[in-house]
DNA sequence: TTATATTGTGTCATTATAACGCATTGAAAA
DNA sequence: TTTTCAATGCGTTATAATGACACAATATAA
């Protein structure tokens, strides 16, 4: 039988101090989005020895804002500042399972948690969804053990989530579909400069479906949150697209009022 | 020095087996809004022998889904159980005062909660809110001595809350505009028949601002949602309005799908 | 019976939306 | 170098939604 690897210091860290350090029954969940190749990906973590995946998350400091705390999961994931933070819900079913899933990640290191050890109770999430500039995010693994990676919304039928992250995930969607009815989105998802094909595209990958070019192109530019500059992006097959970048101050106007008024 | 008054049994069962009952620093809070005489009113908590404010809370059992300790508190408070009930925001700040809150409770019955009691931890608070049909109910005082009254919104400047309900109102009332942007609204705010100029009330007054006539009514009626009967409001000083109901069908999947695609 | 405020219904100009046309352009193919 | 081609820029037209307003109908009160 070969012996277990040796328990990484964070995990000890969390095994004997989680109960002085976090709040109890507490904690956050992230779905990060990014958007590349006319793809909307998820940073997913893939957990060592175990073919479930997961959402990336973590624990509530005793004397830390809930919100303080996703930001501070998602630095740590993405090494990023500027990010979009959304909370859309709350999940707090009795039969989360993130119990057995920290049991396991302890027994492989053949530490046994103690039955009614911290990590072991009934946890309540707070699920975030973030919105990230992939061309500027280079994936930054942790300390748990674990892989992250970005899998295209494509694929996720086909993966095997615990039960509790595939519905964080699939809730975390809607609410983003949600948003995009009402609040500008994008400046988190591209590069500082896009074409309008690009953020054509992003609006369709999030919708998942085609939009006319030309009626898009109108509404977008109606919203009065865009800069068209005087260059173009060269080096596609094509007709070269101008470029455009968002103007911060009404984009965030935008952000807190809402892109209609409806009533 | 006067006695002070004998601690409520479910008070006396908070202090002794709360930790027991219910699970660590989680709590809900809800906001219920009622209309009546087209005022918006929220039911707050005049918590005896404190000059402050708070909404409805509670706290979630240790086998409890979190959206049902919402409906539970909402039940006791209102008695009714066919209820709106939207998740909007979690409070988790490190400064929310409900500890002091809890402390000041006990005092007055000259108990005193020791240091590291349940009680007295940070708690997290899942904001809900409510929308109730104000003809069908009566407020119910609850055993915790404290009284229950509606307040119109127009009030609520006026009114000294503790921070933390301050807040989780305002968020409330917020969400609840954002919401009937793009989601029906009334069914559970009104009484069952209703006529087009009490529903436009109700949308002016969430809103906070005048509509026209002729104009809500064909954008409303174009929502499919309801259903115009051959009855009219008599006993009014001038022209009996007709009667409506909802479509309970239709808006069922208003609520579902949204009233507007945009994209 | 009359006055009055409110409601029911309708119009019209303006704006927004959906569907589609055509000329331009940059790179690749010939 | 010239031609081809698909993507882009910029536009048109028909239809639908919206905002602003007019006028007739009606239930009560004077």
């Amino acid at each position: 039988m070969s012996k277990s690897p040796s328990l990484p210091a964070s995990l000890k860290q969390l095994l004997i101090k989680g109960d002085e350090l976090f709040l109890p029954g507490i904690s956050v969940d992230c779905v990060i989005f990014g958007f590349h190749e006319n793809s909307l990906k998820i940073l997913l973590l893939d957990i060592a020895d175990s073919n479930k995946w997961s959402v990336p998350g973590g624990f509530v400091l005793k004397n830390e804002d809930i919100d303080a705390a996703a930001y501070r999961v998602l630095k740590e994931r993405t090494g990023l500042k500027d990010i979009f933070l959304q909370q859309f819900n709350v999940f707090g079913q009795p039969n989360r399972i993130e119990a057995s899933a920290h049991k396991a990640t302890f027994e492989q290191y053949g530490t046994k948690l103690s039955k009614d050890h911290w990590l072991l109770q009934r946890f309540v999430s707070a699920g975030y969804y973030a919105l990230i500039d992939y061309t500027n995010f280079t994936v930054q693994n942790d300390s748990f053990n674990s892989l992250n990676s970005w899998i295209g919304i494509e694929h996720l039928s086909k993966l095997s989530f615990d039960h509790d992250h595939d519905s964080i995930v699939k809730k975390a969607l809607e609410s983003l579909r949600t948003q995009l009815a009402y609040l500008p989105i994008g400046k988190n998802l591209l590069p500082k400069k896009f074409t309008m094909p690009e953020l054509q595209k992003l609006y369709e990958t999030i919708l998942n479906k085609p939009l006319d070019r030309r009626n898009f192109q109108r509404k977008m530019l109606s919203f009065g949150i865009l800069n068209k500059l005087n260059e173009t992006r060269k080096g596609g097959a094509h007709k070269a697209p101008y470029l455009y970048t968002f103007n911060d101050k009404k984009y965030q106007k935008a952000l807190k009022d809402g892109l209609y008024g409806s009533w």
